[in-house]
DNA sequence: GTCTATATAATGATAGAC
DNA sequence: GTCTATCATTATATAGAC
């Protein structure tokens, strides 16, 4: 019956979500594979035996960030967005950085460490924002966002709302500040007062 | 005459701003006691002779950060600021935070390991913010900011803005972009795009 | 002040038994 | 699949000669 309810994850599966935990709680350099094995209640051989190596529990783990990100891209294709969804939208958006905060916390050093890994991010990631682009364009065509005078005004904001959403969290976490739903709720008000002036509500 | 014009910087100081670099180059993770020794032409023994540990140059290098901003607080002093001032202002801020990159690229890291240096620096840091919203206020005061109905807006918009600024350029460095006067001034005008509806100019 | 030599520990990773 | 045993490598740090 557990089989059903809920499946006893695999030692891989094991290994991935305790490194995703330990990378968040502490940072990709103070976690090592014997701290990840040891966590997993495995010999350090046994890591081993499912991945090649450290940088591929980060690869992986990256690549389910990417598919956390396709999918959210997937179900935010309303054809008539309001307001309200962008706001679903972002705070679905802080949820996935949330969950791979460590990521977000550390991107400069991980990326460059790993070409491959860098391009797919990037390449999701642009997606991500084309969409979000797009999603604001909708906005102005249907008169719920009021173009600027200045035409770079858009892309401009646009940078600035997609920044928040990568490093607002962080930010809460280098004040110190307990992350509940209370910190990216303001992280949506945050993105909401940045583009408040434009919207015609 | 090398002497009065350049001075040739000691040891211990060579190894700093050794540090600093590599540091702000590959990450504080990527780079050993050894490498810095060896970066500097110096062996690994004698950088014990300057400092305990590794942990010991970040610090130093924390506090150098924290000095800097001291010091570019004072010179913001001015009584009667103009909009070009906070312009100034700003840039500077940029760069300090890009002078200390590595710091502000690994910040909930490296503060989780040293509560002492998390404290100072979140102490002068904590001052930086207050400075600048007296500033803003000083605008809201000579009617150059035209204060919103909301009395949420202007903390929120602060924040933003002071985010910006402690996050933008490590945004450019995840996006691959060379840093240069060209990037400083394009994170000026982001937060100028944020006031930009709140100023009577 | 600076070096060489070295101690100690941790890490990433592999081989082979079960 | 999982473990034990083991290794090569690297990193931090110290002792003592010069």
């Amino acid at each position: 019956m557990n089989t059903l309810k809920t499946p006893i994850p695999s030692t891989r599966e094991r290994i991935l979500t305790t490194a995703l935990r330990l990378f968040n709680e502490q940072g990709v350099a103070e976690v090592s594979t014997n701290h990840i094995a040891a966590a997993c209640s495995i010999s350090p051989g046994n890591l081993y035996y499912y991945f090649r190596n450290k940088q591929e529990i980060i690869r992986e783990l990256f690549q389910r960030l990417n598919a956390d990100w396709e999918n959210s891209l997937q179900l935010s294709q309303s054809h008539a967005p309001s307001l309200d969804d962008l706001r679903s939208i972002v705070a679905a958006n802080y949820q996935i950085v949330w969950q791979y905060r460590f990521m977000y916390r550390e991107l400069v050093v991980l990326l460059r460490q790993d070409a491959e890994l860098r391009a797919s991010f990037l390449a999701t990631r642009q997606r991500g924002f084309e969409r979000f682009r797009e999603l604001v364009d909708s906005f102005v065509a249907a008169g719920v966002f009021r173009e600027p005078d200045d035409p770079q005004a858009v892309d401009e904001l646009l940078e600035v709302c997609w920044l928040l959403n990568e490093f607002w969290l962080t930010y809460l976490e280098v004040n110190g500040r307990r992350i509940d739903e209370a910190g990216v709720q303001q992280g949506v008000t945050l993105i909401f007062r940045v583009l408040q002036p434009y919207l015609s509500v």
